[in-house]
This record gives structure tokens, sequence and C-alpha cells, in this order.
DNA sequence: CTGAAAGCGCTTACAG
DNA sequence: CTGAAAGCGCTTACAG
């Protein structure tokens, strides 16, 4: 392998002046070593060892997108369309910035933390958190700059971007009031564990409020999840007396597997059930009748992430900054004017 | 930050002791003194410090997954459930294996060279091999093990895990025909440049041919991706004077754009149209009609890819491996008896 | 079973 | 604008 010191024989110069080439120290180099410095390094593909440099500088400009493994072994991208393409654009972001980015499943919070240590990283991005202890755990521990995305603690110093999930299923919630529906139930996986279903089903409930609708219990499914959870909620309803009419669920993919269990009963879609998902991803799009959902910007939340991250890897003061990002109706065919 | 000096200080021994232990040399360390440094650095939670390590070794324990940026910005894993699928899979087996992976989308081969050396990689994944000029380069310039998916080339010296994709096309065209389909279509992108593609269309021909059946040019629909491709080809049928009764789709996107722009259109699936596609991604089971798909193993592949790639880094003289899995018809709804 | 020493490839003060 | 030297945290022969 070819080294600075292998470039600076060459160049007839010394080593430390072919570091202040590569690091741009523009400042203590002439114009013409310079030129002369690059042209070798050209030549052989010369490329500086990020070992070396990160021994000594303690930072390593590796990013770690880290994605709690929930429940089983299946790692969370497998289950959700929403992870595998806000990973994506984080990668994309990150590499235009010169970060290399590692991702890390992980169960426990010294994992996390041994790994970062061990690397040197100079940031972390926690990805669909996961359990409250947990998460608040990591987030007091992290001896990183960590950007949390989905989830906040007020009485945490921390840095997250998030959506404004109450005000999302509020308009959810109003638009379908507005569309005549009086009946409309609610399906999430567990209310009251976490924080983003409880903002968007307190919207829900400031929307039913307004037209003085009290929530029914029996139209609550709580505890489902993806496709399955979905079906659930549809076998459920087949089997009520008196049905709602409407269902707003807080992901697409549950979304989705209510409008195909109604379907498989007989109970037509948006006729006799409408339906509404969150996150306008890929299934909302696939199944018929397109799913009227709450739509996220995805790329703009990445953006918003990697910005919180760089500045506070810059700065080791920027430790506490909340950002909510704006959600909107997409109007699809899944909702029927009752 | 405590290094192995401050470890060794403590329990009053050599650094090369604690090294040792670190890197369980039994054979070199009394098993009391380990026991005794080993509580000394689970005190301090002590980890390693890669940077260290890797300079010296010439082996950073990475493994880089590559994903090919396709034509414009995004990344491929935003389009694909198949590639977050088999990437989260990667990760999680290959962590289980002691390796860190860094994802690295790229453009041009001599990024992925001098990420490669500037990283000391042990190993690389390409996922969703691209373009055939630019993969014949990656694979032989490559300077690291390299695993490659869904791609190879009989006169290269490579790894690589693929499909059997004729022999998948073969039976989901046979199965078209033993249920009495006699005009049966073809949709894929670029049916001459890929060669996984192109094995599916062999075997496509040669279910056809079994039944002396001539492949119709029109009913050939090349240059078709994702969901809007196959809503482009549904188009196409929907303003033929003669349609085939089934359409054979190379991936299951692009079959669930077929089936939602044949019913946008009258057309009803099965009745009317037979789609089959290919993969047996979640957008399979997200259709109403579900569709029937090959299917591969996704968890398999990337295990398989893993156990390559780690023999490779075993063994510099295991540089040349072609692994072929099975697949095998999903039956669901999209196909009717004609 | 244990240690002293050299060195991996780079950067950082400190001099000139 | 350029250089000689020390050192980042670890491992690897080489001795004992």
């Amino acid at each position: 392998m070819i080294t600075i010191k292998d470039i600076a024989a060459e160049a007839g110069v010394s080593v430390m002046t072919v570091s202040n080439v590569i690091n741009h120290n523009h400042a203590r180099v002439s114009p013409a070593t310079e030129q002369r410095i690059r042209a070798i390094m050209e030549k052989h593909n010369y490329v500086p060892n990020m070992a070396a440099r990160s021994l000594i500088s303690k930072s390593s400009h590796i990013i770690a997108v880290l994605l709690p493994i929930w429940h089983a072994s299946t790692a969370s991208m497998l289950l959700d369309p929403y992870t595998g393409q806000l990973v994506g654009c984080l990668e994309e972001l990150l590499r235009e910035k010169q970060y290399y980015v590692m991702i890390c499943s992980f169960e426990r919070v010294e994992q996390v933390l041994a790994i970062q240590k061990t690397w040197q990283m100079d940031g972390m991005i926690l990805v669909m958190p996961h359990e409250d202890v947990l998460t608040r755990d990591l987030i007091q521990k992290s001896q990183a700059p960590l950007v949390v995305f989905d989830r906040h603690y007020d009485d945490l110093q921390m840095l997250s971007v998030c959506l404004d999930d109450r005000k999302g299923e509020y308009t959810a919630t109003k638009y379908l009031l507005e569309q005549g529906h009086r009946k409309i139930g609610f399906a999430a996986p567990s209310i009251y564990e976490s924080s983003v279903i409880q903002d968007r089903f307190q919207g829900y409930l400031d929307a039913l409020g307004e037209y003085g609708i009290t929530a029914r219990k029996d139209w609550l499914f709580d505890n489902v999840v993806h496709q399955e959870g979905g079906e659930t909620v549809a076998a459920a309803l087949a089997e009520m007396r008196e049905k709602p009419s409407a269902i707003v669920a807080t992901a697409d993919l549950l979304a989705c597997g209510i409008v195909k269990g109604c379907q498989e009963r007989g109970i037509r879609v948006p006729d006799q059930m409408s339906v509404i998902g969150f996150d306008d991803s890929m299934p909302a799009r696939l199944i018929t009748p397109e799913l009227t959902t709450v739509g996220q910007d995805i790329r703009e939340k990445a953006a918003t992430g990697v910005r919180l991250l760089l500045q506070s890897i810059e700065d080791d003061s920027f430790r506490d900054e909340h950002i909510v990002l704006d959600v909107k109706l997409v109007e699809r065919q899944s909702v029927q004017k009752s």
C-alpha cells in the first residue's frame, strides 16, 4: 500500500507537506508544490488511510444509523418501506458531506455505546425508536451527537425531527367528518406506549371533539401492526353489529391490511368502509382503491436530520433542538362521502 | 478515553498481556491474570480502538454493501422493497460474525476502490448490480473479496449468488400453459441488456417452445420498470385488438402495476388477464387479487452471500464460486384457468 | 506465561 | 512556506 511517506519521497518534500495538501491547508504550502504533490497522488491513486487519520484526530467521519431490533430477529428495515427509504436518503445526504455511514441494528444501549466508542463515531442517527425506557437511556448516555427521528422528550436535552402527528391525524379525522362520517374508529399499535401514537390519537380526539363526538371504546383497535394487524381489524369489524363507517389508521400498511381484510369479507371500500392511512409510502399507491393518507416528505425529513447532526458535530453547544415537520392530507380513493 | 495502557497499569501487567486477552490468545496468558484484566476492562467499559487495530492489522472488519445509483439521484433502496430486505438481512448476519457494515451508494468504480482502500475494508457485497460494463470493471479491479448478487459472468473469476432465473420463469410460464393459456406475453426492463432478464426470457421461451408456441413480438413489453411501467403495459394491452390472456412479468412491482392498470381500464384480473410476478416481495401480498409469483428466499440468499464472503476473506484462493439458488412458484390468485 | 521495543500511517505543535 | 520529532492506541515478532 502506498503511503504519505512514499508520496513525500517522490515529491522530494516532507510528509508534513503532503499532509497539508491532503487537508487543504493552503496557507501552509505553495501552489507549485501542491500541484506537484497532487499529480503524484493521482498517478498512484493514493487515498489516505482513515484508520491512521482517525487514530490521531479522534474522529472517524463515520455516522451510525441505528436500527432497533423489534421483538424477534427481523431487522426493522425488512418490514417497513418507510425505513428503507429514510435510510437511503440519509446515506445519500451524508455521503455528499463526506461522511461514511454504518448501519447498526441493536437490542441494548450498551451495544450502541460500545460501537460508537470503538469507532470514535462522529455522530449517530436513531431511526424507528421503540420502547421509551431504552430510547431515553440511549439519549442520556450517548457520548456523540445523536439525532432521533419520530420521538421527542420535553424533559431531555436532545436533537429530534418529528412530524406534526397531532395535527396530521386531526386533519385526517376532520376530513372524514367533513365527508359526513360520524362513526369513526381508530387503529394503531400500542396507543398508550408510544408518544407518536398518543399524539395521533389526540389529534383524532381533537377532531371528534370539535363535532361533539366521543370516541367509542369498541372502535379503538390497539396492538395492531402491519398488514396482518389490519386484517385482524377487518375481521373484528366484520363481526360487529354496529360498525363504524370509517377507520383512521396510523400507518399505511396497517390501513392496507384493513382495506384488504374488508374486501375479503365482502365489506366494500370505500362504499361501506372508508380508511385513511399515514405516511404516504409505496403501499398507499399499490392498493385498490388507492389510499387516502397523511403524507410526509421523507427526503425533507432526512435532510433536516442531517442538518441537525452536522451542526451538532461542529458546535458542541448545539445539543437541544426539536424540529416538527408539517404533514398534509393526500386525497385518493379510500374515503367516501357518507 | 481509556486505553490498553491504562488497563495494563491498573492490572500491573504489560500492554502486551492486555492485548493478548483482547485477542483471545489464551495460550499466552494465565487464566488468573485474564480474569483480573477482564474485570478491570468491564469496570471501565473498555472497548478497543478499531482505528489503532486496523492500522496495524491492515483489516478493519468493515464490509461494504455497495448500492449502485441508478440513473438519477434516488438511492435504489428507495424504490425496491427487495433491496431493503436483502440489506437488512446482510447487516444482521454480518453483525453476528463481528463485522461492521457500511452502506455505500456509488456511481463510478473509482469511488468504490477508493473507499475500500481508505478503510482497508475486508470485503464488499454488490447488491442490485446494473450496467454490464461498470459491474465487470468493478469485479476485475476490486482489491478485496467481492460478492455479487444476481449477476454472473462465466469468463470472470468472481463470487456470485444468483437465482435459477431461467427455471423460475420456465416454471411460471409452464404453469400458465398448464392452466390452458396459449397467448402469453412477457414484460421486463431491458430484455437484451441484463443477463438475469435474458435468462428469465429464455425460460419463458423454453416453456412456450415445449408447447410449440412462438413468442409474439407485440406481446413483448420491454423497458418497463416499477409500478408505472406496469401501468404502461396495461395501457398498451387495453388498446390491443388481440390481447394475450396472461402476462409473465419479471418483478412483483411491475406485475402489480399491470394488475392495477388493467383493473382501472376495466380488464378484470384474473378473469380476462392473468399476471405472474417475480420475487414474492411485500407488494405481492398487498394487491388484490394477491399475486401468483416466483418466490425467492431472501434470507437464504443473504446467508449464502455472507458465507461466500467470509470464506473468501479467510482463504485467499477462494475467489471463484457461483451459487445458484432455487426458486419456486407461489400460487395465489392472479392466474385463472383459461 | 510475561515483557520491552519497534512500528502501523498519519497529524500536530514547535522551530526555522 | 517547509521540516524533524513526537505520538495517537494498538499488535507483532523477538527474548526471556
